[in-house]
DNA sequence: CCCGTGACTGGCA
DNA sequence: ATGCCAGCCACGG
């Protein structure tokens, strides 16, 4: 699998997270089969932030919206208390609630 | 070509 | 429970 591949993969994936819901870089990565790269995840998303991909639903294994930075207009935070899901200084509360496993959801 | 820098994570102290 | 550390690897300077 080569970078654009991985990217691809990563965005499709990205895609899929549902309305309301949230994931980590790491069970994207682990679910593309590259479990220790989640931080190439973080990377891809640079690409997605610019495109129509729901990219604020990803965060850290913890909840917390450590990519929010990269976020403007609404913040990465807004969007996601926009679709329900409750955020404070940056970390979700109830995250496992509202967490959403690529691994379970799309039955592998 | 070498080096520092991350939207990260699991494991262990 | 909390915090630190070593892998991780694409990129830009």
């Amino acid at each position: 699998m080569n970078r654009s591949d991985f990217f691809r993969d990563v965005s499709e994936v990205v895609m899929l997270i549902p309305y309301g819901r949230v994931t980590t870089y790491g069970a994207i990565a682990e679910y593309l089969g590259t479990k220790s790269s989640a931080r190439m995840v973080g990377y891809a998303m640079h690409a997605l932030v610019a495109g129509e991909y729901p990219a604020h639903r990803v965060v850290n294994r913890s909840g917390q919206l450590t990519g929010h930075i990269h976020f403007q207009n609404p913040g990465m935070a807004d969007r996601l208390i926009a679709e329900g899901i409750t955020v404070i200084e940056n970390q979700i509360v109830d995250f496992n609630k509202h967490f959403w496993n690529p691994f379970i959801e799309l039955s592998v």
